[in-house]
RNA sequence: GGGUCGGUGCCCGAGUGGCCAAAGGGAGCAGACUGUAAAUCUGCCGGCGUACGCCUACGGCGGUUCAAAUCCGUCCCGGCCCA
C-alpha cells in the first residue's frame, strides 16, 4: 500500500505520527524535505545515534531530501526533554570541534552529494537574532499553558528535586523555530527523531502553521529498549561510540555479536537495510537454533560495515572467529597475525618473558583488571584464561614458553573479554 | 527577600554523636548453568595493599567533642510556600 510508511511500521519505527492520513502518501510520493536534529553533546555519536541516522537514510533512499541538523545554536542550552537534570552548557570552541565530528560520520550514512542530503547548523540563525525579534516574531506565537502541560518537562516541573531554568524552558521554542527556518530556507516539512522529541516537534508544526499558513508533519520512532530493562548501547567500558578512537571496530563489533535473543530481531528491524525477507529468515533461526546466533552475527556484520565499512568489519569478524571458536594455541602464525591485529592489544618486552611475568602483573597491565587486588580476585574464580586454557591457582607467571610463535600470549577475562599481549624486542 | 524542607558511595535510597566505608535496591564485574544470550542461583562491589592495615569519602569551609554523615556556624545549590 504504502511502501515506505508500512516499511517503517514493521520495522518499529514508528511511535507518534502527526497525521497519520497524510503521510503515508507524502512520503510514498518523494521529493519531501525532512529533518532529524542531533545535539552535538560529543565529538562523536554513539549507537543511540544509529536509528535516526538509518531514518534519515531510509528517506534518502526513498527519494527524499534529508536534512542533518547539527544543533550548534540549542548545543549551548541542552534539551531538557525528559531530563532529569539541567544540561551542562558547552563553549563555542567545544561545540565546534563535536560538530566537525558528528559531520564527518554523517558522511558514511549519507549522501551529501549535489541535490543530496544536506548538513545544517542551527547557529546559522540563532546566532544572530534579536532577542526582542525573537520574542516578537516566536514567542507570542507559544501558550506557557500548554508548554507546561508537555510529558517532556512535566517531571522536572512536579519534580522536588530538580527544577527547569528559563532558558531550558525556552529549548521548546528554539526547536520550533529550527523546524520554521528550515522550512523557509529549503521547504522542510517533517521532522523525524526519537519518541523524547514528539513534544518539541510539534510546538514546531503549530509555529509553521500559525506563521506560514502551512501544514507540517512529524514523526517519531521508539527509542531504542532491551528486553532485560537495562540501557541501550553500554557495556563494561561505557558507550559505546561510532569513532573508532574510542570504540574499537573489534569492540563495536562484539557489542552487536553479543545481543540478547529476544533483542536481535528490533536491531535487525531498526538498524540495518536487510530486507524483510531475510531479517525473518533470521528470526526463524534464532528460534530454531539460538546457539548458533546467526541474526546476531548478521547484525555484528551489517551495523560494522555501515559505521567502519566492509574491510575493518570482516576483520573484526575474523577475530571473533579466531578468539573465541577456535582452539587459539593451534593457529598458524598467518591466521593468528590477521586475526589478533585487530584485538585490543599490550605490548611486553621479550626479556620480561623470559624472566617470568607475574599473570597479577600482567593482568592488570592489559587493563583486564583494574588493580592487583583485582587481579588476584580474579584467578581465586578462575576467571582467567591463558591462550585458550583456564589458569588454576593465583602464583602463575607467564613465561617465554607461553608465547605462541614467540609472538603472542592471548589473554582472557571472564568468557568474553579478550586481550593480546604482543611479545617485542 | 522571608519561611521551610533537602543535598549520602555509579544511580536510587536508609542512617541523625561511637557498633559506619555507611542498611536495602538497581547498575556493574565474576562464578555455576548455557550459546561470547536471557532467566536463575552464588561471590565481589570507594581506592590501594597477598594479610593485621592504610588512604579518601556522606554539598563547600570552619567549629564543638576523646569521637561527627550525624551537633553548631557560615557559604553554595535545589524543592515547596509566602512576598
Amino acid at each position: 500500500m504504502h511502501p515506505l510508511f508500512d516499511d517503517l511500521r514493521w520495522r518499529g519505527l514508528l511511535h507518534q505520527v502527526s497525521d497519520d492520513g497524510k503521510l503515508p502518501g507524502l512520503l510514498d510520493a518523494g521529493g519531501l524535505v525532512a529533518y532529524i536534529g542531533f545535539d552535538p553533546t560529543a565529538d562523536s555519536l554513539h549507537v543511540g545515534h544509529l536509528q535516526q541516522l538509518c531514518t534519515l537514510r531510509r528517506l534518502q533512499e526513498a527519494g527524499h531530501r534529508p536534512i542533518a541538523l547539527v544543533g550548534g545554536g540549542t548545543g549551548m542550552i541542552g534539551d531538557p526533554s525528559f531530563k532529569s537534570e539541567e544540561r551542562t552548557f558547552l563553549d563555542a570552541d567545544q561545540l565546534q570541534a563535536n560538530r566537525d565530528g558528528i559531520a564527518a560520520q554523517m558522511r558514511r550514512f549519507l549522501d551529501f552529494g549535489a541535490g543530496g542530503a544536506l548538513l545544517v547548523d542551527n547557529v546559522e540563525w540563532l546566532g544572530a537574532v534579536r532577542l526582542l525579534d525573537f520574542l516578537r516574531d516566536v514567542g507570542k506565537v507559544f501558550s506557557v499553558n500548554e508548554m507546561v502541560r508537555k510529558d517532556s518537562v512535566r517531571s522536572r516541573l512536579e519534580g522536588r528535586e530538580q527544577g527547569l531554568s528559563f532558558t531550558e524552558f525556552s529549548y521548546m521554542l528554539l526547536q520550533a523555530w529550527d523546524f520554521l527556518q528550515l522550512h523557509d530556507r529549503y521547504g522542510c516539512l517533517l521532522q523525524a527523531g526519537g519518541s523524547d522529541q514528539w513534544g518539541n516537534i510539534t510546538e514546531g508544526i503549530d509555529l509553521i502553521r500559525r506563521r506560514r499558513g502551512v501544514q507540517a508533519f512529524g514523526l517519531t520512532s521508539p527509542l531504542i529498549t532491551k528486553a532485560d530493562g537495562t540501557k541501550f548501547g553500554k557495556t563494561e567500558t561505557g558507550t559505546v561510540w561510532l569513532d573508532p578512537a574510542r570504540t574499537s571496530p573489534y569492540a563495536f563489533f562484539q557489542f552487536w555479536l553479543r545481543a540478547a535473543d529476544a533483542d536481535v530481531g528490533a536491531y535487525l528491524r531498526r538498524l540495518t537495510f536487510l530486507g524483510r525477507d531475510r531479517i525473518e529468515e533470521l528470526d526463524a533461526a534464532t528460534a530454531a537454533h539460538p546457539e548458533r546466533r546467526d541474526a546476531q552475527r548478521a547484525l555484528a556484520l551489517e551495523v560494522t560495515t555501515l559505521v567502519h565499512g566492509a574491510g575493518e568489519a570482516a576483520r573484526a569478524e575474523r577475530a571473533a572467529a579466531v578468539l573465541f571458536t577456535e582452539a587459539v594455541a593451534s593457529l598458524g602464525p598467518d591466521v593468528l597475525e590477521a586475526a589478533l591485529a585487530d584485538a585490543p592489544a599490550t605490548a611486553v618486552g621479550r626479556g620480561e618473558l623470559d624472566a617470568g611475568l607475574a599473570l597479577v602483573e600482567a593482568l592488570t597491565r592489559t587493563g583486564l583488571a583494574t588493580s592487583r587486588r583485582d587481579a588476584r580476585q580474579l584467578l581465586a574464580q578462575g576467571s582467567v584464561y591463558l591462550n585458550g586454557r583456564r589458569v588454576e591457582g593465583e602464583d602463575r607467571a607467564i613465561g617465554a614458553g607461553d608465547a605462541l610463535h614467540g609472538r603472542w600470549v592471548v589473554l582472557r577475562r571472564g568468557k568474553a573479554t579478550q586481550h593480546v599481549m604482543t611479545v617485542a624486542g
